[in-house]
DNA sequence: CGGAGAGTTGAAACC
DNA sequence: CGGTTTCAACTCTCC
């Protein structure tokens, strides 16, 4: 049953336009779907005489953005299936994909054409809207007719910024006050029943502008060879505006498990939830779904579908809502699935007025500051950060890289790492355990070097999601509990206390008896015999290499630190970064005088101990696990070392 | 102003 | 075993 369309727009989704109308573009972005769109409706409603369904091949995307395999997998799918969904509607009609950067392609596919309006879905990202603001003052200089149409979010981000007294959105509570004020959620807009013809389509008077390649952020993902994608020409190589190929991105295929791209597909998901699963879906709690679960897996699966715009965000919120209705019971914000959804839009609104500074420390006024290890560097002109890091320890690097390529020791950590890379995705909760580790709660890493490895590796990487929870998690913003911090060992033991996650994802220790499975290095040698593997090294490549000399038995590393200590030392720090309390726009954050607010230089107590906690009472001393904590995370300029991403690299080859 | 209570989603002890 | 309390303690809002 299509939903109906909202009253507030004119309806032309399904009548014949007529001929006179302007020659459209309708420039997708975050909204490969054909319902639930505000935009293409907008575009139709114009009676356009001829619609291109146009997406520009952006170089800023596929060079300067960090998009893993599995993304690009994704994204290549939700095309397609996007262009046989148009070619169903109108023979005539496709995807488009132009092989240029959008601000020099679309003036001249404007001119070439005769279009008089372009049509595109809004967005908050701080590159998508200085490249919009760009593409409008090329395109209104020349007499074309730009239109932004909200829906990529259930609200306007823009305005419930407004509705929240012009601020950043942080909680909840405000994001449901301000949807208060703007009115229920709008209706979704059903899918198109006709499409105009697009108009000619010759490209005899546009050049190419091929894009500047280096440096590409990517190249480290580009096994299957070069890239090609500009190189065979504006429309591809059969000059048919065809969707790209992993193999012209020089990328492997990938396994993406159970995620796959498209809008058939997220419909598919949506209609199985609300037809066969309506009674879990109506008392969906997310804390009370298993981060350990799979096959099959205790949530949705719809992030990614939302990232890309190939699930329509009020079509998903008005389906559950039909599902509300029928079940009286149903959970509430903020753990239902209407929670979920609104947590989404906060992030959006908490984005949308602080542009760049907001998936940085650097210049962010929501954002703590606290003396993590590994910094990222900044631009000294924009204060942006440039994408490398200050290795102040190589302690802490090591750490990052064993965190990152899931062998830190702890099985649960390593397993959701391992699950990220194999399959870009992993639970929400997963999440929390992971960055809690990271950062405030084990590593004392910078929160950016963990969002930069989410951005490569998540299929549902939205920089306004993803850098938000990392600060969340990090308690940075939003959040404020430090002193609740996840155990690798308790949190995977509460949800599987068989361990079945961790044998799946770290097939080394399948064998391993329960009662050590997230603590293998507790289990004694004669078990871990028994087992097939041995619990020994920091997980380098050396470590690996001597495999095969272990006559058949597994390495697993050793935990790389105790984690009681590493949490201890991580809360001290805390109480006294909060106790000094800067924050990301302040001048001293800016200038480097912060480092004389932070005496030791490091984690750890600066106000004398003062903050410290009541010696005795947990059994340890207090003394002796800082003490010992501090020697190995110690705050210093180390150098030398330099990365030890080459060694994990050779590794998994 | 001050105290109470809430805040997406902790762990461990205790019933 | 499952629910509740305690642990030690953050910020912000509300009265």
């Amino acid at each position: 049953m299509p939903p109906k369309r909202p009253s507030s727009s004119s309806s032309s989704t399904t009548k014949k336009s007529s001929k006179t109308g302007p020659k459209v573009i309708h420039w997708y972005r975050t909204d490969l779907r054909l319902h639930d769109s505000p935009s293409l409706s907008h575009a139709l409603s114009l009676s356009p005489s001829a619609l291109y369904c146009l997406w520009t091949w952006d170089p800023h995307y596929v060079y300067k953005t960090r998009v893993g395999t599995n993304r690009w997998r994704f994204l290549l799918d939700c095309q397609s299936d996007l262009s046989a969904s148009l070619h169903r509607v109108n023979p005539a009609q496709k995807l488009l994909v132009v092989r240029e950067a959008p601000a020099s392609v679309l003036p001249k596919l404007c001119r070439e054409w005769g279009v008089e309006v372009v049509v595109f879905e809004k967005d908050t990202d701080a590159y998508a809207r200085a490249r919009d603001e760009e593409v409008r003052r090329e395109l209104e200089g020349m007499g074309v007719e730009v239109v932004g149409v909200a829906g990529r979010t259930l609200y306007d981000s823009d305005e419930v910024v407004a509705a929240n007294g012009g601020k950043p959105t942080t909680t909840i509570a405000q994001v449901e006050a301000a949807a208060k004020k703007l009115g229920p959620v709008a209706k979704p807009w059903p899918a198109p029943t006709w499409l105009p013809d697009p108009g000619d389509m010759g490209l005899e008077g546009v050049e190419q502008r091929l894009p500047e390649a280096s440096p590409d952020f990517n190249e480290g993902v580009r096994t299957k060879g070069k890239e090609t994608s500009y190189s065979v020409g504006i429309a591809g190589p059969n000059n048919d505006f065809a969707v790209p190929t992993m193999e012209e991105l020089g990328l492997d295929e990938a396994d993406t498990g159970p995620h796959r791209g498209g809008e058939t597909i997220a419909l598919e998901i949506l209609d199985n939830l609300v037809t066969n699963h309506a009674a879990w879906l109506a008392a969906f709690e997310k804390p009370k779904t298993a981060p350990t679960a799979f096959e099959p897996q205790s949530t949705c699966l719809t992030s990614p579908h939302l990232h890309f715009g190939s699930l329509g965000i009020r079509e998903f919120w008005h389906r559950v809502q039909a599902v509300y209705d029928r079940f009286k019971n149903h959970s509430s914000p903020p753990t239902s699935l209407h929670g979920q959804l609104l947590f989404r839009d906060m992030y959006f609104a908490a984005q949308a007025p602080l542009g760049a500074s907001f998936a940085q420390q650097n210049g962010n006024k929501l954002c703590r500051f606290i003396p993590w290890h590994l910094p990222s560097t900044h631009d000294k002109k924009t204060g942006l950060a440039t994408g490398s890091y200050e290795i102040d320890s190589a302690l802490a690097e090591q750490h990052f890289q064993r965190w990152k390529h899931g062998r830190t020791g702890f099985p649960f950590v390593d397993a959701l790492m391992r699950q990220l890379r194999q399959e870009g995705w992993i639970h929400h909760l997963g999440r929390h355990m992971v960055a809690c580790f990271l950062t405030r709660g084990g590593c004392y890493i910078h929160w950016e070097r963990g969002a930069e490895v989410f951005e490569e590796l998540l299929i549902d990487h939205e920089t306004a999601c993803n850098a938000g929870n990392w600060m969340w998690l990090s308690c940075t913003a939003f959040y404020s509990q430090f002193y609740r911090c996840y155990s690798p060992v308790a949190f995977g033991k509460k949800w599987d206390p068989e361990g079945r996650f961790v044998r799946r994802y770290c097939p080394e220790l399948e064998r391993l008896d329960k009662k050590f499975i997230y603590e293998p290095w507790k289990a004694p040698i004669k078990d871990q015999r028994a087992a097939g593997v041995v619990i020994k090294g920091d997980g380098s490549v050396v470590q690996e290499e001597e495999e095969e000399e272990e006559g058949g038995l597994n390495v697993y590393p050793k935990p790389m630190f105790d984690f009681n200590e590493a949490r201890e030392t991580c809360i001290q720090g805390m109480k006294n970064a909060y106790a000094v309390g800067l924050h990301g726009d302040d001048p001293r954050v800016l200038d480097g005088s912060w480092k004389e607010l932070f005496p030791d230089d490091g984690e750890g107590s600066t106000q004398g101990n003062t903050g410290g906690r009541a010696g005795g009472e947990d059994g340890q001393g207090e003394v002796k696990v800082e003490g010992n904590a501090k020697k190995g995370l110690k705050r210093g300029r180390e150098k030398g070392q330099g990365s030890l991403e080459n060694a994990f690299k050779k590794a998994r080859k």
